[in-house]
DNA sequence: ATTCGATGTATCAGATTGATATATAGAGAA
DNA sequence: TTCTCTATATATCAATCTGATACATCGAAT
């Protein structure tokens, strides 16, 4: 039984198009976007899924001029409802990070504590960017949340802002800790 | 310049390699046990990679018999250990979350409510089970911390803790949240 | 005029996963 | 004793995904 690497982004695809019509580059956009802190996504794996979509009946395609300009419009279909249906009701599989900055302080032992700061540092900075962003998207959810769609999403980002401040949190503690070793 | 997908097992290797000489299994074993809650690997990229590390000159492989049983013993070398200085010098690249619980629960306007507190409750479980581990690497580490690998990994079990309490809370606001949008 | 960034679709090499295959050692049960 | 099950051990492969690259057009700013 050849089940494999199980495909997630068609998943990803029909998700995106149950709430709104979209071309194949404003998907990437979306994912970039809205996802972008818990999942991703790439122009190589998202044009060849909508291709397989349409040819099993999931997904419609309709080709729009806009302005002079040509692109591929794609929508669910009742079989793409059904599938995404299927796909949300079982468990989740798989809730992995993966984060190079973690691995190299786990092997840091080579190249010293100041190094290991200077990591510490860095990815604190890019906690608190996130973190700022997350925060205006909880503003402005808080005022729309008699949208459904906006329910699920104010879940998410408040998944999002617990989780980089506990990093910041994390970073206060480690930096104090390598200052400590340092003495 | 063909810089692509920037392969990371390699440094993973080096890593573990340069804590002690192991096998490919035993790697597998580390990564499992050690990294798991921030890296992942699967013997189909551990056994090639290390066939092409050795073709580099980074590790020397040795034939092992242990109890009349075959094995391939790798140790890292000088020209690896100055590859994976190399490495931990530079700025990470990517930390990223792929975390198929959210996915759902941002999709989960398609399933109710209901649907979605049972998500939250799977992922709860499996937190508070990491959690529990964690907990008690902390512990065991933290009467040898004179070891400077131990320093290293304490750091990063101090991470996955605060990140894993943080999960926790937010499940619980998010139920609570759920049961009244539930009313 | 022209450069630049955004929109838009598409493909491909390289990396990784999850499954599968193969084989032996040791522990415990029948 | 034989049988089964789990752990050790190495290896390969299809399916999948990423990051890069290619190409083309539009609108805005210089």
């Amino acid at each position: 039984m050849r089940m494999a690497n199980a495909k997630k982004m068609d998943c990803v695809i029909l998700g995106l198009l149950s709430h709104e019509t979209m071309t194949g580059y404003e998907i990437k956009k979306r994912i970039d976007s809205t996802l972008h802190f818990f999942w991703s996504g790439s122009f190589g794996s998202i044009y060849p899924t909508l291709n397989q979509l349409e040819n099993e009946g999931k997904v419609t395609k309709e080709n729009v001029s806009q302005n002079g300009r040509e692109k591929i419009s794609y929508s669910i279909t009742a079989e793409g409802k059904a599938a995404l249906k299927d796909w949300l009701k079982k468990p989740s599989e798989k809730d992995e990070l993966r984060y190079e900055t973690l691995l190299k302080l786990f092997f840091g032992n080579e190249t010293g504590l100041d190094s290991m700061n200077e990591h510490i540092v860095r990815f604190e900075e890019r906690c608190k960017g996130e973190l700022e962003v997350l925060n205006i998207f909880s503003k402005n959810l808080e005022q729309a949340l008699d949208n459904d769609t906006h329910k699920h999403y104010y879940l998410t980002v408040k998944f999002g802002i617990k989780t980089y401040e506990a990093y910041l949190s994390w970073c206060a503690d480690a930096k104090k800790q390598i200052k400590e070793w340092s003495k």
